[in-house]
DNA sequence: GCCAACGTTGGC
DNA sequence: GCCAACGTTGGC
């Protein structure tokens, strides 16, 4: 795991799950920005509270889908705060161990950039030889958030022009 | 719906 | 500090 972990390069570039039932790139396109709560996965959570910055460029990646793939493009428009949502019991994202005082998880806002015409299947990700690094495409791999290369996010741009 | 892979928890 | 049990993720 450490050594896994000491070979993630930090680039300014990322990519975002979530499960379009959830919340959707079309969802981000009406509502023009939104809070990414609920991560509650410790690396993750490093990502946001200490690498993420401002105009920082995301690709929302819809997880659990028909097809799961690249949806679309965002950018980070606030960087790290307080996920409060943890310290609300009434709320799904519920952690009893995060307080006001010592809040345990945070979010960032991403604003939106753009929606592909058509969503990149996974599959099609695989099958380029320029995306083989991926790590949502690494056996095993469930990290909700995960730096991507520079180089990566233009070809998967690119693929989101076609 | 299945299930492999993962992260977290808690007993010891 | 180990590790079994558990809950979750997410592609298929």
């Amino acid at each position: 795991m450490d050594t896994a972990r000491q070979s993630i390069r930090i680039t300014g570039y990322w990519l975002m799950k979530c499960e379009p039932d959830v919340y959707s790139i079309s969802n981000l396109e009406t509502d023009g920005s939104t809070s990414w709560e609920g991560v509650r996965n410790y690396q993750a959570r490093n990502f946001m509270r200490d690498h993420m910055k401002l105009n920082d460029p995301v690709v929302f990646y819809h997880s659990n889908a028909k097809p799961p793939g690249a949806a679309g493009l965002a950018r980070v428009c606030k960087t790290a705060y307080p996920d409060h949502f943890s310290w609300n019991p009434t709320h799904r994202y519920f952690d009893p161990q995060s307080s006001p005082e010592d809040p345990r998880w945070v979010m960032v806002d991403i604003a939106f950039e753009q929606k592909f015409k058509t969503i990149i299947p996974i599959q099609t990700l695989r099958d380029h030889p320029e995306l083989q690094n991926l790590m949502i495409l690494q056996k095993g791999s469930r990290l909700s958030i995960t730096p991507i290369d520079p180089h990566e996010y233009h070809i998967i741009h690119q693929l989101g022009l076609e």
